[in-house]
DNA sequence: CATGAAAGGTTCACCTTGTCAACTTTTCAG
DNA sequence: CTGAAAAGTTGACAAGGTGAACCTTTCATG
């Protein structure tokens, strides 16, 4: 491990940490508004397919959506119910625990997940730029940021 | 579609892509997160906040905001009213073409958005695992892909 | 065992973001 | 001058998001 300069709470906000974050919001942007077409394009909302998505590793209760998109329950609700009338996503109660809804992707919410994903694969612009020796780079400094910070959840 | 359309500059999904992607959608997340909390601590929204950093570049026609945020005038019109009601921004008519409107931040809109700006800087955790040189790296690898693909606009 | 607190979901009221269509004002080409 | 096009606004509507009140189930404790 380097010794860095700005531990915990930084000091001063060097050059360079403010130009990647001012890069990275523009990123950001870019990726949330592909994220948004693409889920469009197969009739889901983003927070739709963001559910959809988590649902890809196993039925998982309402609450834990909730802590893992980092909104309230009674907004999961209103999203799953409707996932649920288009046949995207079931609720099942939990037999350990009754209070328990644990949502599960049907075959057709899965596929359209895993289609979304594929897409977005192949539609990645941003990412064509790069040859395959500095998106390993990129790769690699990705994870030592989501590691280092809070985990991803998921 | 079961068979892979090998068309644009992907030939195939390679392994690292995939992963970058995740990688990203994750960050992308973790980062959104961040800003709306910030934003929230200044009392705007994420829509607002975006609107005011806009304008740190100097006023801009309503239509311009809404191109650059991809998406519709008539949206921008409610944001612009309720950052005008709060007093961080003024709209004036530009005296070469009077339909358009020029939106400006105030002193205070202004203030608000540097701090917010600033708060990015010191706060952004995922950043504070990188050394100086993992971050040069990082800002030489997002610059291309930000400059390959469609502008950035702002 | 009974009872009450706590946890998981839902409902409701409310606000913001976002779209689309219709409309007003202003500009500009012919 | 007249009509088309552009900039903004308005209104109706859907989705995302919060917070409070509520119901059901679980569980600890007397």
């Amino acid at each position: 491990m380097d010794t860095q300069p700005a531990q915990g709470a930084t000091p001063q906000p060097d050059e360079i940490t403010r130009e990647v974050v001012d890069l990275m919001a523009n990123l950001v942007a870019l990726f949330h508004r592909e994220y948004e077409e693409a889920a469009a394009a197969r009739s889901l909302t983003g927070a739709q397919a963001k559910v959809l998505a988590l649902l890809r590793r196993g039925p998982m209760p309402m609450r834990q959506i909730a802590q893992t998109l980092s909104c309230e329950p009674s907004n999961i609700t209103g999203i799953v119910d409707r996932l649920e009338s288009r046949g995207f996503v079931t609720r099942e109660a939990d037999r350990q625990d009754r209070r328990v809804k644990l949502v599960a992707a049907t075959d057709t919410g899965a596929a359209a997940s895993e289609e979304l994903r594929e897409s977005l694969n192949f539609a990645r612009e941003p990412l064509a730029s790069l040859g395959p020796d500095e998106r390993t780079v990129l790769r690699d400094l990705l994870r030592r940021m989501l590691t280092g910070a809070s985990g991803p959840g998921a």
